[in-house]
RNA sequence: GGGCGAAUAGCUCAGAUGGGAGAGCGCCGCCCUUACAAGGCGGAUGUCACAGGUUCGAUCCCUGUUUCGCCCA
């Protein structure tokens, strides 16, 4: 006998070993079966496994499994992101412990570090990804620093180089003071902080030098970076202001003169309508010096210190000097106020620093050919993305593209190919190492320091993978591959580069749609951070409630469109849906004894089936269908949904409930029983097995069954013949019948055991059919003492009533009716059927909507009508019964 | 400031192309009925954010308003 309680833990690790043994993950390069690839969102090789990677594989798995089980040479490529700035954080935090600086080793020594640090304790997530059940070939794993994968990048860089698409220059860009490199735009987050707005007094000079007494008052955020300021910009339409153009101001704390401009970029409504620019420090402000030519000065260096510019600031932190700055501003009377503001802060998206503009030499490219033509094949429907909306997104961002700054001053990543000469100072780039200048032929030349961004490299993922630039079998088979599935926050860093990169190298899109999935949130809506306690961490919930139900949790919770937030109490609901499949087993198992047929549709065609069994079997036809179409759709949540409702509320619910009875007995009516209970029970396993592939795989393997795993088994089909429509409706009949009376009985208390005769009066010689062939059915399910059928006949004295597709159910009760209640009852009844009949009668007594809807919507709402008329003169006879009764 | 999305039961959310408002959880009542109390049966609860418009008919389409969220600057 199996447990009361499904107990996930050992047959999670027996299946997945198993599977794996077995090599079932494992596609091939060439294959008489279509193709089907999905390459994995490598995960950073620094990550741990969150409840957003627990999603994306999860949706993943479903869809490859679900491939696999269709026929399809299903690959789902893994592997790793080297997370370039991530990775060398991590690792020099370790070594800062052995009181180790990695300027100290060397740059050669600190990579060797960080290959060790990678085999001894990177990529843990892989072994995680596993315990949630995924179906990777594993065999095939990358990484972005695999030699084929950095064979691909050097050839990108050299071809994009050689075709002038990227560049060298010296560019004011992002720069993380922390991390010591430059950021693409990207890798800024933006987020509104509290801080001041400080206006200050620029003294303006008179003509022969000496203060006017006039001044200007400038507004900024920071005031730091003002020994970097070149001018004051005014708008030429401001009257306050514009006579004072061409003049110049005194710097306060400096003896420097920088010159009125103006500039209708000014906006006069914002603080004083004066602007101090710094385009040494600022973007925009860079974009004005440069229409003006005005000098660069910088004033901050690589560590966020002040310069000498700063004058007695020089080496002070930009913040300390903020408030340094403010004083003596103050102190001088420079300053006029401080007012509290909010301000969009930029912070490294790796270690939180505040961001600094910052002007350096740097590599770019030029993306916006590229962009180009990754916006065509979006608008032409070459790539679809899913859910449409995110269209407005992807377009939008591609169409303001500006130059990626792909330099990264750091040591961990592909090294930039160039190298730079000695003796003429040009630059040689080239996929080999060099050994001398390809201009000059010097042979004193040394590589360029800087590495590429590690999104460069993750650009090229869906065919670096696969083999390129060789042109292996892989690539051939597998690219384009079919879906991407990831999350809408490296649409950006990640998709839109794909996309692009996938044009250009291979001339084909990389993926033919882009499914973007939800954020996993915590049950208030808020994004999960270790920083605010409020992260459920995937692996505690497999622990705790095994990995199917987690599947299943986020599966049904994955609609389009719309953030998941989850609870504990989500997972449990089900979790208990897991357990409901559990002891569904545990029934047949105890009612399968000696049944050892594997019941194909053939099979059951041959039986002698009853209503019951035609219409699970329908039912199931349905749901299969149902699955497909929304798994087809990415509407994961609607095909979870329709096995749930199957599974739990009709094969339960009712189906297993009606044979209980014929598996009591013996013969064809209990082999009949069986054979559908196994059918039915085989084939939702295998619907449901892409969404919880273990607890499928264990009970599939206790089931009569051929072959040798539920993962390699064929998906259900719909299929027409075993799809019956009238067994459907005559059920539809027998279950109402068995509500009416339930609800009868509870409302007015009878106890469940107390077994009563119930007399059914039917109008129609039909339904009296219908309630007769499934008497014994309805005597069990509402627990009555007999039943007793006809058409029309006279009402009974002592019953309590109801009235139910035109039908008169009598509940023979022995004693005293509580008249008061049971007329309470009938007129509550009566009440809901005259509110239905008020509306269709309105609606019906509109000439235009009979003369204008169509026929069928007419003609539907006149029978509902007539149906509710009926019933409500049933009720209105029983409730006249009762009065007289009383 | 620009753009996008959301607003439906107490809570979390489904409601493809307009035509009888749904689920899960929670709640109430009854039940340890030999698969499952992580269960069964029954029940209650909605001016589908607000105001207009289109239509015979609007939760759904259009316009505006309010509130909230996200992205970009």
């Amino acid at each position: 006998m199996i447990d009361k309680v499904y107990d996930p833990h050992a047959i999670e690790e027996k299946w997945y070993s198993t599977w794996l043994k077995n090599g079932y993950f494992k596609a091939e390069d060439s294959s008489d079966k279509p193709p089907f690839c999905i390459v994995i969102p490598p995960p950073n090789v620094t990550g741990a496994l969150h409840m957003g990677h627990a999603l994306n594989n999860t949706l993943q798995d479903i869809l490859t499994r679900w491939k696999r089980m269709d026929g399809y040479n299903a690959l789902w490529m893994p592997g790793m992101d080297h997370a370039g700035i991530a990775t060398q954080n991590v690792v020099e935090k370790m070594l800062a412990k052995e009181g180790i600086n990695r300027h100290e080793i060397g740059r050669d020594k600190f990579i060797e570090k960080v290959w060790e640090w990678k085999e001894e304790s990177g990529g843990t997530i892989l072994s995680q990804l596993k315990r949630l059940g995924s179906s990777c070939d594993w065999d095939r794993a990358r990484f972005t620093m695999d030699e084929g994968l950095s064979k691909a990048v050097r050839e990108v860089f050299v071809r994009l180089y050689d075709e002038g698409l990227i560049y060298k220059g010296d560019r004011l860009i992002n720069w993380c003071p922390r991390c010591h490199t430059a950021l693409s735009d990207l890798e800024v987050e933006h987020e509104e902080e509290r801080g001041f707005l400080y206006n200050i007094k620029y003294p303006i000079i008179d003509k022969s030098g000496h203060p006017s007494g006039d001044y200007l008052v400038v507004a900024t955020t920071r005031p730091e970076t003002m020994f970097g300021d070149t001018a004051v910009a005014v708008n030429p339409n401001d009257e306050r202001y514009a006579k004072f153009i061409g003049r110049e101001v005194l710097l306060p704390l400096t003896d420097r003169k920088i010159p009125i401009i103006g500039d209708e970029y000014v906006d006069m409504e914002f603080g004083t309508g004066a602007l101090k620019i710094t385009p040494a420090h600022d973007f925009n402000d860079f974009e004005i010096g440069t229409k003006h030519n005005l000098p660069i000065v910088k004033v901050i260096d690589h560590d966020g210190k002040m310069m000498d510019g700063a004058g007695k600031y020089n080496g002070l932190d930009r913040f300390d000097c903020r408030k340094k700055v403010s004083e003596e501003l103050k102190e001088n009377g420079y300053l006029i106020s401080q007012d509290d503001y909010n301000n969009a802060v930029g912070r490294c998206y790796r270690c939180n620093t505040v961001v600094e503009p910052h002007m350096s030499q740097q590599w770019f490219v030029n993306i916006k050919p590229m962009a180009e033509e990754a916006i065509k094949v979006v608008r032409n429907g070459q790539i679809e993305i899913v859910p449409k909306g995110w269209e407005n997104t992807y377009f939008d961002w591609m169409e303001n593209i500006k130059d990626w700054c792909i330099s990264r001053q750091i040591w961990w990543g592909h090294r930039i190919p160039a190298w730079i000469c000695e003796d003429c100072g040009k630059l040689t780039v080239s996929k080999e190492d060099p050994t001398a200048c390809s201009h000059c032929d010097s042979s004193k030349i040394y590589q360029e320091t800087d590495v590429l961004d590690t999104w460069f490299s993750s650009a090229l993922w869906p065919f670096s993978t696969l083999g390129w630039p060789e042109n292996s079998e892989a690539l051939k088979t597998f690219y384009p591959t079919d879906v991407l599935i990831t999350g809408f926050d490296i649409i950006f860093f990640w998709v839109a580069r794909m996309i692009m990169s996938g044009l250009k190298f291979m001339g084909d899109v990389p993926f033919k749609t882009v499914y973007i999935h939800a954020l996993v949130r915590d049950v208030e809506g808020q994004k999960m951070s270790k920083s605010k306690g409020n992260v459920i961490d995937p692996l505690v919930i497999i622990d705790e409630y095994g990995a199917d139900t987690l599947r299943f949790t986020l599966t049904a919770l994955a609609a389009h469109g719309r953030d998941i937030k989850l609870s504990t109490e989500r997972i449990e609901g089900y979790r208990n849906f897991v357990n409901k499949i559990w002891n569904a087993f545990r029934f047949a198992s105890m009612n399968l004894e000696g049944y050892s047929d594997i019941p194909d549709e053939e099979y059951l065609m041959r039986l002698d089936l009853e209503t019951a069994d035609r219409w699970i079997l329908s039912r199931l036809q349905d749901t299969t269908a149902e699955v497909r179409k929304s798994l087809e759709e990415y509407r994961f949540n609607d095909a979870a949904q329709a096995i749930y409702l199957f599974f739990w509320h009709e094969l339960c619910d009712w189906y297993i409930e009606l044979i209980k009875l014929r598996l009591r007995g013996e013969g064809e009516d209990k082999k009949s029983a069986q054979s559908v209970l196994t059918y039915v029970l085989a084939q939702s396993l295998s619907l449901l097995h892409p969404i919880m592939p273990f607890i499928t795989e264990e009970l599939w393997q206790k089931l009569p069954h051929q072959g040798e795993s539920i993962m390699i088994a064929p998906y259900p089909k719909f299929n027409e013949s075993l799809y019956d429509e009238s067994s459907e409706r005559e059920m539809g009949v027998m279950m109402d019948i068995c509500r009416a009376i339930r609800n009868v009985r509870s409302e007015m208390s009878i106890p469940p055991g107390l077994r009563l005769k119930t007399i059914i009066r039917s109008e129609t010689e039909e339904k009296k059919e219908i309630a007769q062939k499934h008497a014994a059915s309805i005597i069990d399910m509402a627990r009555l003492e007999s039943l007793d059928i006809s058409v029309g006949g006279q009402a009974p004295k002592m019953s309590l009533t109801a009235v139910i597709n035109q039908m008169d159910i009598f509940v023979l009760i022995e004693g005293v009716i509580d008249v008061k209640e049971e007329e309470n009852r009938l007129n509550k009844e009566l009440a809901k059927i005259d509110k239905e009949i008020v509306a269709i009668d309105k609606k019906l007594s509109n000439a235009s909507f009979v003369d204008k809807a169509p026929e069928d919507v007419v003609e539907k709402n006149r029978a509902r009508l007539l149906d509710y008329r009926t019933d409500r003169e049933k009720i209105e006879g029983n409730l006249e019964r009762l009065k007289a009764l009383a």
